[in-house]
DNA sequence: ATCTTAACTGTGT
DNA sequence: ACACAGTTAAGAT
């Protein structure tokens, strides 16, 4: 999403997370700190007529999205989403698909999301799909481990990885 | 248990 | 065409 996003703060417990929004819905989300450089700003799309028009209903998505973060860091199952713009190359949309069926509390390893979308000696490959997506927490991108069961990668830091398994129940 | 290495594949440049 | 990445399984130490 490089320029038709409004730019949306949330603050936590845990730190100030940024979220993005296009005409569609949900389609960023940043750890706090973990700012995207090159990526769509404020200023210069609140402006934009079709997003005034829109900002009531980017605000309703908006606090949907805070909540949901919120629950999930608490540790809990969220009851609401808002929708979420999902867009990648079709490997990438169909890794976060499987990504979006891992449950609270459990986890799969890349080698298991690899098999699931077919095609199964792709396995490094679905790390990398884990590490661009865009929507963190929300599509659970910190339940896949490695295939000895152990931490692996994360983008978004593996403080974080570790922190959200941990308030999930989650041991290693 | 830890290290090294070779296979493998989507993505960015 | 090339290098890289959130891997993996197997072999050596």
């Amino acid at each position: 999403m490089k320029n038709n996003c409004i730019e949306m703060s949330i603050p936590t417990p845990e730190g100030q997370f940024t979220a993005r929004y296009t005409k569609e819905g949900l389609a960023e989300l940043d750890f706090p700190n973990g700012h995207h450089p090159a990526r769509g700003s404020v200023a210069e799309n609140s402006k934009d007529r079709d997003f005034s028009r829109r900002l009531p209903q980017i605000k309703k998505w908006h606090r949907a999205t805070q909540s949901a973060l919120k629950t999930i860091l608490a540790g809990k199952v969220p009851r609401k989403f808002p929708p979420l713009v999902i867009a990648g190359s079709e490997f990438q949309k169909s890794v976060w698909r499987q990504l979006r069926k891992i449950s609270r509390g459990k986890t799969k390893s890349y080698g298991e999301i690899a098999k699931a979308i077919g095609r199964p000696k792709a396995v490094r490959a679905v790390g990398g799909a884990c590490g661009a997506n865009p929507i963190p927490v929300l599509v659970p991108c910190h339940r896949v481990l490695a295939a000895n069961k152990k931490i692996g990668g994360f983008s978004g830091g593996l403080d974080w990885k570790r922190r959200l398994l941990a308030r999930e129940g989650v041991k290693l």
